[in-house]
DNA sequence: CACTAATTGACAGTTACTCTCAATCGGTGT
DNA sequence: ACACCGATTGAGAGTAACTGTCAATTAGTG
């Protein structure tokens, strides 16, 4: 048996870790090279010289190797700790910017290559707006927390679908100019989009 | 050749039509009975009198059965022919007021059981998040009309995020007490959502 | 140096979906 | 009636994403 909680990862543990990076850097590559679909969870599995068996015990379905959602769970976490005089928007808006200076220089390379996959696979796309859905029922308990309502409150509930729903309209430029890599950072979208509601979305 | 516009659908399209809705009828169905995932194609096709092939020309995915838009269509229609002095938001709301009142019970009675499909099986969630993201573009591109603005203004597109996110939140509400078949109608909730909005979100 | 539990690979099976090709059916002109 | 043409269909083979099982290996423990 183990004492209780890991205090050192263990050479199991580190050595998981590398597998489950392995496999990401592996596929995000051959996606890269040869496109999404044309990629089979064989290849990544072979790239990577693991069994296919393998993949699917490290990432549930091909979708979950693009699909990480480490800074909105970053966000979320920096939410609680915003303090209490700002609005919900304005509390939110400091937590993306706290979640977005956070990342390493390489983790955000990553994140704009998965989030360039999620815009242009259909399939992926989809998901995507699963775990928008999933952050609306975050954001709208969080928001609940901090104004000591109901987490099922109607109105709680609205802004939390403001927010993630111009967070999805600021961060969704596939209508024309998908493909010129918009010189513009994800992150000062976002933020515009959340200034624009916090003063009440003036046209 | 065919003269040119179909006065009269003609027995062929009609079978079509028929097929179509065979299908679908069946499906629905087998999903009530046994569940989504428990329901093969081959069995649908079995049950309409088809073959599994026809399935697919007819519904290029499984999940496409389900996801049929007929409403937000309906309100895209309805919301160009609203009074100008409207605002974005109260065209929107009246326009899906007039698309829900202008469904038939039948209708009516196949949205509610498809709507409660989508809360509950992931895969459909996903892809009904997908078409949610689509609706975003649609309504900023008839706001942009309305208001004589690009249609890829920022604000016009975050406006339309915003409609699309509390609807969202509003139609979403697979949180605790998915099952009990919520007493109010879906409509009302989207509309208390666009009310909320036009308000301000006023918390 | 055993012993145990976790991790892995090989393999067989299911199912959604694609493609091709021949047969059939609806609509039109003679 | 009859022939013709294009649309619709069914059959069947093939691909790839998963799922489940079972035996072999490997890391951590006494």
């Amino acid at each position: 048996m183990k004492s209780e909680a890991d205090q050192q990862p263990g050479l199991r543990e580190r050595k998981k870790a590398r597998t489950r990076a392995s496999i990401r850097e592996h596929a995000l590559r051959l996606f890269r090279e040869q496109g999404y679909d044309a990629t089979t969870v064989d290849q990544i599995a072979e790239a990577a010289d693991v069994s296919p068996s393998t993949f699917f015990r490290y990432y549930p379905t091909k979708e979950d190797v693009v699909l990480q959602d480490d800074v909105d769970v970053l966000a979320i976490g920096s939410f609680h700790s915003q303090p209490a005089e700002l609005s919900i928007v304005a509390a939110f808006r400091a937590a993306a910017k706290d979640a977005f200076t956070s990342l390493s220089d390489a983790d955000l390379a990553t994140f704009q290559e998965t989030s360039s996959l999620i815009f242009t696979v259909p399939e992926l796309r989809a998901r995507a707006m699963d775990e928008y859905s999933r952050t609306i029922n975050v954001i709208a308990e969080a928001a609940a927390r901090r104004s000591g309502r109901d987490p099922n409150d109607f109105a709680v509930r609205n802004v939390a679908g403001a927010i993630v729903g111009v967070i999805m309209a600021a961060t969704m430029p596939w209508t024309d100019w998908v493909e010129k890599s918009q010189p513009t950072h994800m992150f000062d979208r976002i933020d515009a989009a959340l200034a624009h509601l916090e003063a009440g979305l003036p046209l």
